[in-house]
DNA sequence: CACGTCTGTAGGGGATAGCCCGACGGTCTG
DNA sequence: CAGACCGTCGGGCTATCCCCTACAGACGTG
Protein backbone atom coordinates (compact mmCIF):
# COMPACT_ATOMS: atom_id res chain seq x y z
CA UNK A 1 0.00 0.00 0.00
CA UNK A 2 1.41 3.18 -0.85
CA UNK A 3 0.96 6.18 1.31
CA UNK A 4 0.30 9.46 -1.07
CA UNK A 5 0.01 12.54 0.66
CA UNK A 6 -1.11 15.81 -2.31
CA UNK A 7 0.19 19.13 -2.24
CA UNK A 8 -1.67 21.44 -4.35
CA UNK A 9 -3.14 25.00 -3.91
CA UNK A 10 -6.56 24.18 -6.22
CA UNK A 11 -8.65 22.31 -4.34
CA UNK A 12 -10.01 21.33 -8.30
CA UNK A 13 -7.05 20.28 -9.07
CA UNK A 14 -6.73 17.88 -6.04
CA UNK A 15 -9.65 16.32 -6.93
CA UNK A 16 -8.29 15.83 -10.24
CA UNK A 17 -5.07 14.22 -8.35
CA UNK A 18 -7.42 12.18 -5.89
CA UNK A 19 -9.62 10.73 -8.63
CA UNK A 20 -6.65 10.15 -11.21
CA UNK A 21 -5.54 7.61 -8.18
CA UNK A 22 -8.74 6.24 -7.34
CA UNK A 23 -8.47 3.39 -9.74
CA UNK A 24 -5.47 1.95 -7.99
CA UNK A 25 -6.43 -0.42 -4.94
CA UNK A 26 -2.95 -0.12 -3.61
CA UNK A 27 -2.81 3.52 -3.90
CA UNK A 28 -4.30 5.54 -0.77
CA UNK A 29 -4.24 9.63 -0.16
CA UNK A 30 -3.68 9.63 3.03
CA UNK A 31 -4.02 14.09 3.40
CA UNK A 32 -4.01 16.65 1.40
CA UNK A 33 -2.20 19.89 1.89
CA UNK A 34 -2.62 23.27 -0.27
CA UNK A 35 0.35 25.00 0.75
CA UNK A 36 4.16 24.75 1.95
CA UNK A 37 3.04 24.50 5.84
CA UNK A 38 0.58 22.20 5.34
CA UNK A 39 2.36 20.20 3.92
CA UNK A 40 5.23 19.95 6.78
CA UNK A 41 2.49 18.87 9.01
CA UNK A 42 0.42 16.41 7.32
CA UNK A 43 4.16 14.88 6.85
CA UNK A 44 5.04 14.35 10.29
CA UNK A 45 1.78 13.26 10.90
CA UNK A 46 0.77 10.53 8.23
CA UNK A 47 4.28 9.78 7.30
CA UNK A 48 3.54 8.97 4.00
CA UNK A 49 5.70 6.95 1.08
CA UNK A 50 5.22 9.49 -1.37
CA UNK A 51 3.98 12.96 -1.73
CA UNK A 52 2.77 14.68 -5.20
CA UNK A 53 3.40 18.14 -5.08
CA UNK A 54 2.87 21.18 -7.21
CA UNK A 55 5.74 23.32 -7.76
CA UNK A 56 3.65 26.37 -8.30
CA UNK A 57 2.75 26.52 -5.00
CA UNK A 58 1.51 30.15 -3.76
CA UNK A 59 5.01 32.23 -3.28
CA UNK A 60 6.24 29.43 -5.56
CA UNK A 61 7.71 27.90 -2.78
CA UNK A 62 7.56 24.35 -4.19
CA UNK A 63 11.40 23.70 -5.02
CA UNK A 64 11.64 24.95 -1.56
CA UNK A 65 9.51 23.02 0.32
CA UNK A 66 10.94 20.22 -2.04
CA UNK A 67 14.53 20.37 -0.37
CA UNK A 68 12.45 20.88 3.24
CA UNK A 69 10.68 17.72 3.09
CA UNK A 70 13.96 15.51 1.91
CA UNK A 71 15.91 17.18 4.68
CA UNK A 72 12.81 15.56 7.02
CA UNK A 73 12.46 12.14 5.67
CA UNK A 74 15.52 11.61 3.29
CA UNK A 75 13.58 8.49 1.86
CA UNK A 76 10.82 10.01 0.78
CA UNK A 77 9.67 9.65 -2.94
CA UNK A 78 8.46 13.24 -4.45
CA UNK A 79 6.52 13.34 -7.54
CA UNK A 80 6.22 17.02 -9.18
CA UNK A 81 3.37 18.49 -11.05
CA UNK A 82 3.31 21.39 -12.88
CA UNK A 83 1.14 23.24 -15.21
CA UNK A 84 4.55 24.45 -16.95
CA UNK A 85 5.77 22.62 -20.06
CA UNK A 86 9.06 24.79 -19.11
CA UNK A 87 11.46 21.53 -18.92
CA UNK A 88 13.82 23.24 -16.94
CA UNK A 89 11.28 23.28 -13.75
CA UNK A 90 11.88 19.59 -14.23
CA UNK A 91 15.65 19.95 -14.56
CA UNK A 92 15.32 22.07 -10.94
CA UNK A 93 12.91 19.73 -9.74
CA UNK A 94 15.00 16.66 -10.39
CA UNK A 95 17.85 18.54 -8.95
CA UNK A 96 15.87 19.51 -6.12
CA UNK A 97 16.02 15.59 -5.17
CA UNK A 98 12.03 15.08 -6.59
CA UNK A 99 11.39 11.49 -8.34
CA UNK A 100 9.52 12.44 -11.37
CA UNK A 101 8.47 15.57 -12.83
CA UNK A 102 4.38 15.18 -14.58
CA UNK A 103 2.85 18.13 -16.48
CA UNK A 104 -0.67 18.95 -15.03
CA UNK A 105 -1.59 18.80 -19.05
CA UNK A 106 -1.03 15.30 -19.30
CA UNK A 107 -3.66 12.66 -18.77
CA UNK A 108 -4.39 10.54 -15.35
CA UNK A 109 -2.67 7.12 -16.37
CA UNK A 110 0.44 9.08 -17.11
CA UNK A 111 0.16 10.35 -12.87
CA UNK A 112 -0.60 6.49 -12.08
CA UNK A 113 2.44 5.80 -14.81
CA UNK A 114 4.77 8.05 -12.68
CA UNK A 115 3.94 7.02 -9.57
CA UNK A 116 4.63 3.37 -10.04
CA UNK A 117 7.50 4.23 -11.57
CA UNK A 118 9.01 6.21 -8.53
CA UNK A 119 7.90 3.61 -5.80
CA UNK A 120 9.85 1.19 -7.78
CA UNK A 121 13.00 3.72 -7.10
CA UNK A 122 13.23 4.87 -10.23
CA UNK A 123 12.90 8.46 -11.59
CA UNK A 124 10.00 9.59 -14.22
CA UNK A 125 9.95 12.71 -16.26
CA UNK A 126 8.70 12.69 -20.06
CA UNK A 127 10.65 11.59 -23.10
CA UNK A 128 11.77 15.05 -23.57
CA UNK A 129 12.55 16.26 -20.60
CA UNK A 130 14.75 12.97 -20.18
CA UNK A 131 16.45 13.96 -23.11
CA UNK A 132 17.71 17.52 -22.14
CA UNK A 133 18.54 16.47 -19.00
CA UNK A 134 20.66 13.61 -20.30
CA UNK A 135 21.94 15.53 -23.18
CA UNK A 136 22.75 18.51 -20.03
CA UNK A 137 24.82 15.96 -18.22
CA UNK A 138 26.48 15.12 -21.50
CA UNK A 139 27.48 18.53 -22.72
CA UNK A 140 28.45 19.84 -19.31
CA UNK A 141 25.07 21.59 -19.22
CA UNK A 142 26.27 24.73 -21.27
CA UNK A 143 25.62 25.29 -24.62
CA UNK A 144 21.75 26.09 -24.39
CA UNK A 145 19.77 29.05 -25.04
CA UNK A 146 20.13 31.55 -22.48
CA UNK A 147 16.77 32.21 -20.51
CA UNK A 148 16.36 33.62 -17.21
CA UNK A 149 15.47 30.06 -15.99
CA UNK A 150 19.21 29.21 -17.16
CA UNK A 151 20.99 31.57 -15.19
CA UNK A 152 19.07 32.03 -12.10
CA UNK A 153 19.44 30.30 -9.33
CA UNK A 154 16.04 28.64 -7.55
CA UNK A 155 16.05 31.47 -4.88
CA UNK A 156 16.85 34.11 -7.46
CA UNK A 157 13.89 32.81 -9.74
CA UNK A 158 11.58 32.70 -7.04
CA UNK A 159 11.70 36.35 -6.93
CA UNK A 160 12.11 36.89 -10.13
CA UNK A 161 8.76 35.28 -10.83
CA UNK A 162 7.50 37.23 -8.01
CA UNK A 163 8.49 40.23 -9.23
CA UNK A 164 6.98 40.08 -12.53
CA UNK A 165 3.84 38.90 -11.06
CA UNK A 166 3.35 42.44 -9.51
CA UNK A 167 4.68 42.07 -6.30
CA UNK A 168 6.73 44.78 -4.09
CA UNK A 169 10.31 43.65 -1.84
CA UNK A 170 8.24 43.81 1.08
CA UNK A 171 5.87 41.46 0.02
CA UNK A 172 8.09 38.96 -1.71
CA UNK A 173 9.92 38.85 1.60
CA UNK A 174 6.63 38.22 3.72
CA UNK A 175 5.72 35.47 0.80
CA UNK A 176 9.55 33.79 0.96
CA UNK A 177 9.17 34.07 4.60
CA UNK A 178 12.92 36.49 4.35
CA UNK A 179 14.22 39.21 5.15
CA UNK A 180 13.78 42.57 2.84
CA UNK A 181 17.89 42.85 2.46
CA UNK A 182 17.84 39.06 1.14
CA UNK A 183 15.26 40.10 -1.28
CA UNK A 184 17.15 42.75 -2.63
CA UNK A 185 20.18 41.12 -2.45
CA UNK A 186 18.41 38.13 -5.27
CA UNK A 187 17.13 41.30 -7.00
CA UNK A 188 20.53 42.86 -7.34
CA UNK A 189 22.03 39.86 -8.51
CA UNK A 190 19.12 39.09 -10.71
CA UNK A 191 19.43 42.71 -12.74
CA UNK A 192 23.55 41.80 -12.79
CA UNK A 193 22.62 38.34 -14.22
CA UNK A 194 20.57 39.82 -16.94
CA UNK A 195 21.94 42.69 -17.67
CA UNK A 196 19.36 44.78 -16.37
CA UNK A 197 20.21 48.63 -15.01
CA UNK A 198 17.35 49.61 -13.14
CA UNK A 199 14.11 48.37 -10.69
CA UNK A 200 12.09 49.57 -13.61
CA UNK A 201 13.78 47.55 -15.93
CA UNK A 202 13.77 44.14 -14.22
CA UNK A 203 10.18 44.56 -13.76
CA UNK A 204 9.68 44.85 -17.13
CA UNK A 205 11.61 41.76 -18.20
CA UNK A 206 10.33 40.19 -15.26
CA UNK A 207 6.15 40.69 -16.22
CA UNK A 208 7.52 39.84 -19.61
CA UNK A 209 9.01 36.56 -18.38
CA UNK A 210 5.87 35.51 -16.68
CA UNK A 211 3.74 36.58 -19.31
CA UNK A 212 5.68 34.08 -22.20
CA UNK A 213 5.72 31.29 -19.50
CA UNK A 214 2.19 31.75 -18.61
CA UNK A 215 2.83 31.21 -15.42
CA UNK A 216 0.58 33.22 -13.21
CA UNK B 1 -31.24 18.03 -15.16
CA UNK B 2 -28.42 20.39 -16.24
CA UNK B 3 -26.60 19.47 -18.66
CA UNK B 4 -22.56 20.60 -18.74
CA UNK B 5 -19.69 21.20 -21.03
CA UNK B 6 -16.51 21.46 -19.61
CA UNK B 7 -13.69 22.89 -21.40
CA UNK B 8 -10.06 22.70 -19.80
CA UNK B 9 -6.87 21.46 -21.20
CA UNK B 10 -5.53 20.25 -17.91
CA UNK B 11 -7.32 16.68 -18.06
CA UNK B 12 -6.63 16.73 -14.23
CA UNK B 13 -8.58 19.74 -13.95
CA UNK B 14 -11.37 17.98 -16.14
CA UNK B 15 -11.45 15.16 -13.75
CA UNK B 16 -11.77 17.75 -10.59
CA UNK B 17 -14.68 19.38 -11.98
CA UNK B 18 -16.29 16.58 -12.67
CA UNK B 19 -15.65 15.15 -9.66
CA UNK B 20 -16.89 18.78 -8.03
CA UNK B 21 -20.14 18.14 -9.54
CA UNK B 22 -20.58 14.18 -9.32
CA UNK B 23 -22.36 14.95 -5.88
CA UNK B 24 -25.39 16.70 -7.77
CA UNK B 25 -28.35 14.65 -8.91
CA UNK B 26 -29.29 16.90 -11.64
CA UNK B 27 -25.71 18.31 -13.43
CA UNK B 28 -24.49 15.86 -15.51
CA UNK B 29 -21.53 16.20 -17.87
CA UNK B 30 -22.12 15.37 -21.04
CA UNK B 31 -18.98 16.34 -22.95
CA UNK B 32 -15.63 17.41 -22.66
CA UNK B 33 -13.22 19.58 -24.81
CA UNK B 34 -9.66 20.66 -24.23
CA UNK B 35 -9.33 23.48 -26.39
CA UNK B 36 -11.99 26.13 -28.36
CA UNK B 37 -12.43 24.23 -31.61
CA UNK B 38 -12.71 20.90 -29.51
CA UNK B 39 -15.33 22.64 -26.99
CA UNK B 40 -17.46 24.58 -30.17
CA UNK B 41 -18.11 20.95 -31.81
CA UNK B 42 -19.26 19.43 -28.48
CA UNK B 43 -21.41 22.87 -28.14
CA UNK B 44 -22.88 21.72 -31.28
CA UNK B 45 -23.09 18.00 -30.97
CA UNK B 46 -24.56 18.03 -27.43
CA UNK B 47 -26.59 21.48 -27.13
CA UNK B 48 -25.63 22.06 -23.69
CA UNK B 49 -27.30 24.36 -21.28
CA UNK B 50 -24.39 25.28 -19.45
CA UNK B 51 -20.54 25.29 -20.44
CA UNK B 52 -17.74 25.61 -17.58
CA UNK B 53 -15.00 26.67 -19.35
CA UNK B 54 -10.67 27.49 -18.51
CA UNK B 55 -10.14 31.29 -20.14
CA UNK B 56 -6.42 30.39 -20.25
CA UNK B 57 -7.01 28.15 -23.01
CA UNK B 58 -3.94 27.01 -25.47
CA UNK B 59 -4.57 28.75 -28.80
CA UNK B 60 -7.76 30.80 -29.08
CA UNK B 61 -8.38 32.26 -25.73
CA UNK B 62 -11.00 31.45 -23.67
CA UNK B 63 -12.59 35.23 -23.88
CA UNK B 64 -12.44 34.63 -28.12
CA UNK B 65 -14.27 31.14 -27.02
CA UNK B 66 -17.24 32.44 -25.11
CA UNK B 67 -17.93 35.04 -27.49
CA UNK B 68 -18.35 32.50 -30.42
CA UNK B 69 -20.10 30.08 -28.14
CA UNK B 70 -22.58 33.12 -27.53
CA UNK B 71 -23.28 33.65 -30.99
CA UNK B 72 -23.98 30.45 -31.73
CA UNK B 73 -26.29 29.80 -28.91
CA UNK B 74 -27.14 33.00 -27.31
CA UNK B 75 -29.32 31.53 -24.29
CA UNK B 76 -25.87 29.47 -23.07
CA UNK B 77 -25.19 30.01 -19.58
CA UNK B 78 -21.25 30.01 -19.21
CA UNK B 79 -19.24 29.64 -15.93
CA UNK B 80 -15.54 30.53 -16.29
CA UNK B 81 -12.80 28.98 -13.90
CA UNK B 82 -9.55 30.45 -13.82
CA UNK B 83 -6.35 29.96 -12.23
CA UNK B 84 -6.23 33.89 -12.18
CA UNK B 85 -6.91 35.64 -8.81
CA UNK B 86 -6.95 38.68 -11.55
CA UNK B 87 -9.91 40.29 -11.18
CA UNK B 88 -9.25 42.15 -14.11
CA UNK B 89 -10.00 38.48 -15.53
CA UNK B 90 -13.29 38.58 -14.41
CA UNK B 91 -14.65 41.56 -15.54
CA UNK B 92 -13.47 40.68 -19.11
CA UNK B 93 -15.11 37.73 -18.95
CA UNK B 94 -18.30 39.36 -17.61
CA UNK B 95 -17.88 41.91 -20.09
CA UNK B 96 -17.44 39.31 -22.93
CA UNK B 97 -21.32 37.59 -21.89
CA UNK B 98 -19.86 35.02 -18.99
CA UNK B 99 -22.46 34.66 -16.07
CA UNK B 100 -20.05 33.42 -13.34
CA UNK B 101 -16.54 33.63 -12.81
CA UNK B 102 -14.24 31.27 -10.10
CA UNK B 103 -11.32 31.02 -9.57
CA UNK B 104 -9.51 27.49 -9.33
CA UNK B 105 -8.53 27.83 -6.12
CA UNK B 106 -12.15 28.13 -4.74
CA UNK B 107 -13.17 24.99 -3.14
CA UNK B 108 -16.09 22.73 -4.84
CA UNK B 109 -18.81 23.95 -3.37
CA UNK B 110 -18.01 27.02 -4.25
CA UNK B 111 -18.06 25.52 -8.40
CA UNK B 112 -21.42 24.15 -7.37
CA UNK B 113 -23.06 27.26 -5.79
CA UNK B 114 -21.71 28.99 -9.04
CA UNK B 115 -23.24 26.22 -11.29
CA UNK B 116 -26.92 26.94 -9.66
CA UNK B 117 -26.95 30.32 -9.12
CA UNK B 118 -26.00 30.80 -12.93
CA UNK B 119 -28.54 28.00 -14.26
CA UNK B 120 -31.37 30.56 -11.83
CA UNK B 121 -30.19 32.92 -13.88
CA UNK B 122 -28.19 34.56 -12.01
CA UNK B 123 -24.29 35.90 -11.77
CA UNK B 124 -21.79 34.14 -9.57
CA UNK B 125 -18.76 36.44 -8.95
CA UNK B 126 -16.64 36.61 -5.70
CA UNK B 127 -17.73 38.74 -2.89
CA UNK B 128 -14.55 41.08 -3.63
CA UNK B 129 -15.09 40.77 -7.17
CA UNK B 130 -18.95 41.90 -7.03
CA UNK B 131 -18.17 44.56 -4.72
CA UNK B 132 -15.78 46.42 -7.23
CA UNK B 133 -17.87 45.94 -10.08
CA UNK B 134 -20.65 47.51 -7.60
CA UNK B 135 -18.24 50.63 -6.84
CA UNK B 136 -17.43 50.86 -10.99
CA UNK B 137 -20.90 51.25 -11.12
CA UNK B 138 -21.54 53.60 -8.15
CA UNK B 139 -18.78 55.84 -9.13
CA UNK B 140 -20.16 56.34 -12.85
CA UNK B 141 -18.78 54.15 -15.35
CA UNK B 142 -20.62 50.43 -15.62
CA UNK B 143 -18.22 48.72 -13.92
CA UNK B 144 -16.83 47.67 -16.77
CA UNK B 145 -13.21 47.37 -17.59
CA UNK B 146 -11.83 50.16 -20.01
CA UNK B 147 -9.12 49.79 -21.67
CA UNK B 148 -6.44 52.56 -20.49
CA UNK B 149 -6.73 54.48 -23.59
CA UNK B 150 -10.06 55.11 -22.90
CA UNK B 151 -9.81 55.99 -18.94
CA UNK B 152 -6.48 58.14 -19.22
CA UNK B 153 -6.20 61.31 -19.99
CA UNK B 154 -3.09 61.74 -23.03
CA UNK B 155 -0.48 63.14 -20.69
CA UNK B 156 -1.57 60.18 -18.15
CA UNK B 157 -1.53 57.27 -21.64
CA UNK B 158 1.87 58.64 -22.27
CA UNK B 159 3.35 58.07 -18.82
CA UNK B 160 1.59 54.69 -18.26
CA UNK B 161 3.18 53.51 -21.73
CA UNK B 162 6.67 54.89 -21.15
CA UNK B 163 6.14 53.49 -17.58
CA UNK B 164 5.40 50.14 -19.54
CA UNK B 165 8.55 50.17 -21.54
CA UNK B 166 10.41 49.79 -18.35
CA UNK B 167 11.50 53.68 -17.85
CA UNK B 168 11.86 54.72 -14.37
CA UNK B 169 10.25 58.10 -12.90
CA UNK B 170 12.82 59.97 -13.62
CA UNK B 171 13.62 58.44 -16.84
CA UNK B 172 9.92 59.55 -17.98
CA UNK B 173 10.42 63.43 -16.44
CA UNK B 174 13.43 63.99 -18.57
CA UNK B 175 11.81 62.92 -21.41
CA UNK B 176 8.46 65.03 -21.39
CA UNK B 177 10.46 67.83 -19.86
CA UNK B 178 8.80 67.47 -16.66
CA UNK B 179 9.34 67.86 -13.01
CA UNK B 180 9.12 64.54 -11.26
CA UNK B 181 6.46 65.43 -9.22
CA UNK B 182 4.33 65.74 -12.36
CA UNK B 183 5.28 62.22 -13.57
CA UNK B 184 4.51 60.83 -10.09
CA UNK B 185 0.62 63.22 -9.91
CA UNK B 186 0.24 61.23 -12.92
CA UNK B 187 1.11 57.61 -12.11
CA UNK B 188 -0.94 58.45 -8.69
CA UNK B 189 -4.05 59.05 -11.03
CA UNK B 190 -3.58 56.28 -13.20
CA UNK B 191 -3.56 54.48 -9.99
CA UNK B 192 -6.91 54.99 -8.86
CA UNK B 193 -7.96 55.10 -12.47
CA UNK B 194 -7.26 51.82 -13.04
CA UNK B 195 -7.37 50.78 -9.35
CA UNK B 196 -4.22 49.67 -8.88
CA UNK B 197 -2.35 49.33 -5.45
CA UNK B 198 0.88 50.15 -5.91
CA UNK B 199 3.93 51.05 -8.13
CA UNK B 200 4.54 46.97 -8.30
CA UNK B 201 0.97 46.72 -10.22
CA UNK B 202 1.29 49.66 -12.07
CA UNK B 203 4.12 48.86 -13.82
CA UNK B 204 2.99 45.02 -14.02
CA UNK B 205 -0.38 46.60 -15.94
CA UNK B 206 1.55 49.16 -17.96
CA UNK B 207 3.79 46.42 -19.49
CA UNK B 208 1.22 43.98 -20.10
CA UNK B 209 -0.70 46.35 -21.78
CA UNK B 210 3.01 47.63 -23.73
CA UNK B 211 2.86 44.43 -24.63
CA UNK B 212 -0.42 43.66 -26.15
CA UNK B 213 -1.35 46.83 -26.77
CA UNK B 214 -5.01 46.65 -24.61
CA UNK B 215 -5.86 43.05 -25.92
CA UNK B 216 -6.55 40.53 -23.90
C1' DC C 1 44.08 20.63 -0.69
C1' DA C 2 43.48 25.34 -1.17
C1' DC C 3 41.33 28.90 -3.61
C1' DG C 4 37.76 30.91 -6.20
C1' DT C 5 32.87 31.10 -7.22
C1' DC C 6 28.05 30.55 -6.47
C1' DT C 7 24.29 30.46 -3.20
C1' DG C 8 21.41 31.73 0.61
C1' DT C 9 21.03 34.89 3.96
C1' DA C 10 21.31 39.60 5.88
C1' DG C 11 22.84 44.42 7.60
C1' DG C 12 24.47 49.71 6.90
C1' DG C 13 23.81 53.89 4.80
C1' DG C 14 23.06 57.33 1.35
C1' DA C 15 20.21 58.34 -2.72
C1' DT C 16 15.91 57.95 -4.83
C1' DA C 17 11.25 56.94 -5.66
C1' DG C 18 6.67 56.21 -3.92
C1' DC C 19 2.76 58.04 -1.53
C1' DC C 20 -0.48 61.06 0.85
C1' DC C 21 -1.35 65.63 1.40
C1' DG C 22 -2.44 70.17 -0.89
C1' DA C 23 -2.51 73.78 -4.65
C1' DC C 24 -3.71 76.56 -8.76
C1' DG C 25 -5.20 77.94 -13.25
C1' DG C 26 -7.51 76.08 -17.28
C1' DT C 27 -11.29 73.40 -19.85
C1' DC C 28 -15.40 71.15 -20.41
C1' DT C 29 -20.14 70.10 -19.25
C1' DG C 30 -24.39 69.48 -17.07
C1' DC D 1 -21.85 78.57 -12.73
C1' DA D 2 -20.50 74.60 -9.92
C1' DG D 3 -18.13 70.53 -10.26
C1' DA D 4 -15.21 67.45 -12.44
C1' DC D 5 -11.27 66.61 -14.98
C1' DC D 6 -6.58 68.14 -16.70
C1' DG D 7 -1.80 69.68 -16.58
C1' DT D 8 1.43 71.16 -13.56
C1' DC D 9 4.12 71.30 -9.18
C1' DG D 10 5.70 71.30 -3.89
C1' DG D 11 6.30 69.33 1.20
C1' DG D 12 7.31 65.73 3.88
C1' DC D 13 7.44 61.05 5.49
C1' DT D 14 8.40 56.14 4.21
C1' DA D 15 9.60 52.65 1.47
C1' DT D 16 12.60 51.08 -1.94
C1' DC D 17 16.78 51.13 -4.53
C1' DC D 18 21.55 50.60 -4.85
C1' DC D 19 26.23 49.74 -3.63
C1' DC D 20 29.13 47.48 -0.09
C1' DT D 21 30.19 44.23 3.12
C1' DA D 22 29.79 39.65 5.48
C1' DC D 23 29.75 34.84 6.23
C1' DA D 24 28.91 29.92 5.97
C1' DG D 25 28.18 25.97 3.10
C1' DA D 26 28.44 23.79 -1.41
C1' DC D 27 30.94 23.03 -5.47
C1' DG D 28 34.50 22.86 -8.61
C1' DT D 29 39.05 23.24 -10.47
C1' DG D 30 43.72 23.88 -10.68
Amino acid sequence: MIRVLIVDDHPLMRKGLVMSMSGEPDVKVVSQASNAEEALDALQAEDPEMVVVDISLPGMSGLELIKHMLALKPALRILVVSRHDESLYAERAIRAGARGYVMKLEAADVMVKAIRRVMNGGIYVSDEINERLLLGMATGRDGMVKSPLEVLSDRELEVFELTGRGYGTREIAERLHLSVKTVESYRARIKNKLNLNSAAELMQHAVQWVEGEGAG
